[in-house]
DNA sequence: TATTTTATCTGGAATCATTCCGGACTTCTA
DNA sequence: TAGAAGTCCGGAATGATTCCAGATAAAATA
């Protein structure tokens, strides 16, 4: 997770300047990051701090941090997209019921170099995810056994 | 992978008809499986077996292949799902040019049982992947470094 | 076999997150 | 202060997927 300086920084040297809407969600980002957020929190929470902060906005600039290496985003189909702001590789595990994204941090395990000798394919981008039930979710699943 | 007898077996002890339709996309995604193939491609694909299916029963039957554990579904956003019949745990190595998904077999790394035990976490399903760019694409990227 | 029930199929409309667009606004520079 | 570049906004367009209601086909029943 960047700090918001290190974004800002980043920014800066990319030529790309931080406006008060850049700066709100720069925030948002950073405040509730471990919730993978999507763009409808995003842009419901950085309205708060920038007041006049438009949808669209928000999305072109999901994408231009996304395209700056400040974010990933984790693409899903029929539910919102998600903001990825823990750059270390780790494990995504999606909960099926509430959509909770938690970390869990690993240890690399492919050597990539060995990987490209075989395949001739080079990795820029990395996406592990374990889908299931998180602890909340197993323990209402089973109070919910006798319906 | 599994074999045409093998899925239409599960079929069938799921209640599930083994319609004519359903038999044509079962071929497609044996013969095609290996292309991680969209509806789009399994529908053209399976027209050529079933001249009238729609697909609307195309996008049905994936859904429930995939809610039966026949395949399962790599969403992506923007672009067409694809479908994976290799039910083995691997990476899939997505080509970010071209589209091509490969797989890339591995041994599980993630002591699940632990990971639990951690986190509370209870996995039913898995995706992981590397993005990058296959030999073909990597090749074509240097021939035009001078447009 | 005829009748009822159930599952499946189809074409078109609806959905909805995301992208696109033209015009307005802001910041930078000379 | 004027032009240029970058940014923002609202609303329309997009496009893969889902939903819907009526038609078909297969299975179950009598
Ligand atoms: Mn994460
Ligand atoms: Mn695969
Ligand atoms: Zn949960
Ligand atoms: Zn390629």
């Amino acid at each position: 997770m960047m700090t918001k300086d290190a974004i800002i920084q980043k920014l800066k040297e990319s030529g790309l300047r931080v406006t008060p809407q850049r700066l709100a969600i720069i925030e948002v980002l950073i405040e509730k990051g471990h919730l993978h957020p999507g763009a409808g929190l995003i842009y419901k929470e950085a309205r708060k701090k920038s007041r006049s902060l438009s949808l669209s906005t928000t999305y072109a600039t999901i994408n231009e941090f996304s395209r700056h290496g400040v974010i990933k985003t984790l693409q899903f189909d029929g539910v919102e997209n998600r903001c990825e702001s823990n750059l270390d590789e780790h494990i995504n595990l999606i909960c099926e019921r509430c959509g909770k994204i938690m970390d869990y941090k690993i240890r690399p395990s492919v050597d990539q170099k060995d990987m490209t000798r075989r395949t001739g394919f080079v990795v820029t981008n990395s996406r592990l995810e374990y889908y299931g039930y998180c602890r909340d979710c197993r323990q209402d699943k089973k109070r919910r056994q006798v319906p």
